[in-house]
DNA sequence: ATAAACCTGACTAAAATAGTCAAGTATCTT
DNA sequence: AAGATACTTGACTATTTTAGTCAGGTTTAT
C-alpha cells in the first residue's frame, strides 16, 4: 500500500500557501517552483480544492489562491477528501449489503479493516493545516 | 489510497487456516472454496508466507499448510510484511539522503507522513492472528 | 493591448494490481 | 505400482490506477 503523490502534493501545496496566505494571493506558478510540482498537475489539484471550498481563487494578473478558512479549521481529512485521496480500506459499503467477495455475508476480516480505517481517520481528523505550518517553523528554528 | 486485495486475502486466508490449524493441515483448495479466493492467487500468497516462516507446508495427499508459530505470536505486521503489503507513506528513505522530489532537503510534509506510518504500524503491531480469530468467534456468538 | 494567472477537458505513458496459465514435484491411499 | 491430491515455480496478461501532459480557453491588473 502506497501513499499517492496527489494527496502528498495537495498537502504540500497548502502548507506552502498557508505560509504566505496573510499577505497576498499565492500563484500556482510560485508553488510549482518552490515545491517542485508540475504546474499543470497543481491546477488539477486546486480545481478540486476550490470546489470543496478549501481555497478561493483570485483571477487575473497578481491573482492566485487564498485559503477559504482559517488554517486551524482545515483538517487533513478535508484536504484528502477534497482530492479523493481518503483512505479506503474496504470497497464493500454498508448500503450495498454485499461483502468484498460479492457474497451476502461480510468476510472474516471486514471488522479489522473498518477498525483500521477509523484509526487512520482519527489521525487525519486531529491534524490541521496550522499544526503543519507550526511544525515546520519549529523544525527550522 | 486503497488497500490491496493481496494483503486482505493473506489475512483472510490465515484467519481461516488458524481456525482449523489444531486439527489438520488445511489445503488451499478448501480455503479457496470457503473464502472465494482464486486458488492460483492463493498459491502465490502462500509461497511468500512460507518463505517468511509464517506457515509450513505439508506436501502430498491430505497435505496443506499449518501455522509455523502460535497464532498469538503472528502479528498483522508480520503477515503484511511477508506479502509485501506494508504501508509505505514515503519513498524518500533516510539512507538515500534525498527528498521525495529528488532534492537534498526533505519536503514540507515529510515529517507528517513519517508520523502517519508510525501510527498505522502501531495498529498492525498490536493485532495478532489470535485476536482476529477470537473477534470472529465473539461476533458469531 | 498584453501579460499573468486561473480554468477545463481530453489525452497518455508507465506502473501497479489482480489475477491466469502451464508444467512441474512430493506424498498419501489403494 | 497407479492415481489422486496438493504443494511449487515461473512466466504471462488484462485491467485499472497513477501521475502526469497538452491544448485550448477566460479573467483581470497594469
Ligand atoms: S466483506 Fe468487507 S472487507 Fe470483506
Ligand atoms: S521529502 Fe520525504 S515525503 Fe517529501
Amino acid at each position: 500500500m502506497k501513499l499517492s503523490s496527489k494527496g502528498r502534493y495537495a498537502v504540500m501545496a497548502l502548507v506552502d500557501l498557508a505560509r504566505f496566505n496573510e499577505i497576498n494571493p499565492v500563484s500556482l506558478r510560485d508553488i510549482s517552483l518552490r515545491q517542485g510540482i508540475s504546474l499543470d498537475y497543481l491546477e488539477q489539484i486546486f480545481s478540486k480544492l476550490r470546489k470543496n471550498e478549501i481555497v478561493q481563487s483570485v483571477r487575473g494578473k497578481q491573482g492566485g489562491y487564498i485559503l477559504n478558512k482559517k488554517a486551524r479549521e482545515i483538517k487533513l481529512t478535508n484536504i484528502l477528501d477534497a482530492v479523493d485521496e481518503k483512505v479506503k480500506t474496504v470497497q464493500c459499503k454498508k448500503e450495498l449489503k454485499k461483502g468484498c467477495n460479492g457474497k451476502a455475508t461480510k468476510c472474516l476480516t471486514h471488522n479489522l479493516w473498518d477498525e483500521l480505517e477509523t484509526h487512520i481517520n482519527n489521525f487525519f481528523d486531529k491534524k490541521s493545516l496550522e499544526d503543519l505550518v507550526q511544525d515546520n517553523l519549529d523544525r527550522r528554528a
